[in-house]
DNA sequence: GTCTATATTGCGATAGAC
DNA sequence: GTCTATCGCAATATAGAC
């Protein structure tokens, strides 16, 4: 059996999946195309003749990462359920998600500290999305009563971003510090805390 | 007068101060150091001459900023105030920091997702002092009975550095997202929250 | 589709004039 | 201290053989 047809794995795809941990730890700039290409074991030239350049190349990694994105958000909004549970099942795919992309959140902190050209076209819309979805579910429980009404939406849905992605962000130094303990007990108990801390109740 | 008595600021002070803003937006390997030279008005020769190479100039920016992190800290040990007080007014602290220093949140999340040889050496241990410094305090408040006996300091103070700092680490996006709302406001809001969630009675 | 060879540009660094 | 000129090398990209 020939050895392409046990690999059925195409080279562009294999030239990506190659590329993603290089480009998330070392940024675009940090990154060769003659590396790249020694890595994934093939010639520099297929980088051009598969994706047109290294720009492309990175620009297609981004636009497949950044569509996990959104079709967490997207398996959310169908989701009928009480405004906390939602926020909390929202943090649970997310992390499922830093789980199964773990280079998603670099590239995502790659582009929002240092942008590239891929910045307003991709990654501001897909963030853009998921705080609007936040700030939707925070506005429903301040109407059902569930929220404290002097709460501001847009700033409690920047706050609940930032403790669902903290730990992943600065991930691996971040587990060092929580000293052995679990990520997902660590954004549980954060989200509880945070959650009980703007709840009208209780 | 010369004009360089009107201007006494060193070259290589200059130099640095050039280079902040294009390290912090563009990542190390992102800028060369022609650029660099044309940005602050000199030979490109003068780099070298100061610093060594573009290596060392980035070195010595990257501890410089990196001396403002600490010595917030240091003052910060000094002050005797009940655990809650002293978390509030680190994080205003912070805020300042962040308002006096706005490309150092960038160079240290920089370091993170795209390590380089000052990762170990100076940024490691830089953030290792703020988390320690947080954890004592947590843990004092657990001590004196304000906090809640079960939560653990080391996931707290991650959750607390998050809230702290998610705001000017995903900046200028997330000023975009807060729809007009005070920066200060909505980092008061979230940690009073946060530290509500946390506290053993109220 | 994949290779070699090469064109072209830009990089960091330095020698040496001033 | 600051300049010009240049070295040696690595970058991206492509033409053309196979």
């Amino acid at each position: 059996m020939r050895k392409e047809i046990l690999h059925q794995k195409s080279v562009s795809h294999h030239i990506m999946d190659t590329a993603i941990p290089l480009f998330a730890t070392r940024g675009y700039a940090g990154v060769s195309v003659r590396e790249l290409a020694k890595a994934a074991g093939v010639n520099n030239a297929l980088i051009s003749y598969y994706f047109g350049g290294k720009k492309e190349l990175y620009a297609s990694i981004l636009s497949t990462q950044f569509a996990v994105l959104g079709s967490v958000v997207n398996e959310m909004k169908q989701e009928e359920l009480p405004p906390k549970e939602k926020i909390c099942h929202f943090a649970q795919q997310v992390m499922t998600a830093h789980k199964k992309y773990p280079y998603l959140i670099r590239l995502v902190m790659g582009e929002i500290i240092n942008p590239t050209d891929c910045y307003d076209s991709i990654v501001k819309k897909a963030i853009e999305k998921i705080n609007y979805f936040l700030r939707a579910c925070i506005q429903k429980g301040i109407d059902t009563g569930d929220f404290k009404a002097e709460i501001d939406p847009a700033a409690v849905a920047i706050a609940l971003m930032g403790i669902i992605n903290f730990y992943y962000l600065t991930w691996p130094l971040s587990q060092e510090l929580l000293l052995g303990k679990e990520v997902d007990y660590y954004i549980e108990q954060s989200l509880y805390h945070y959650l009980q801390g703007i709840s009208s109740t209780n």
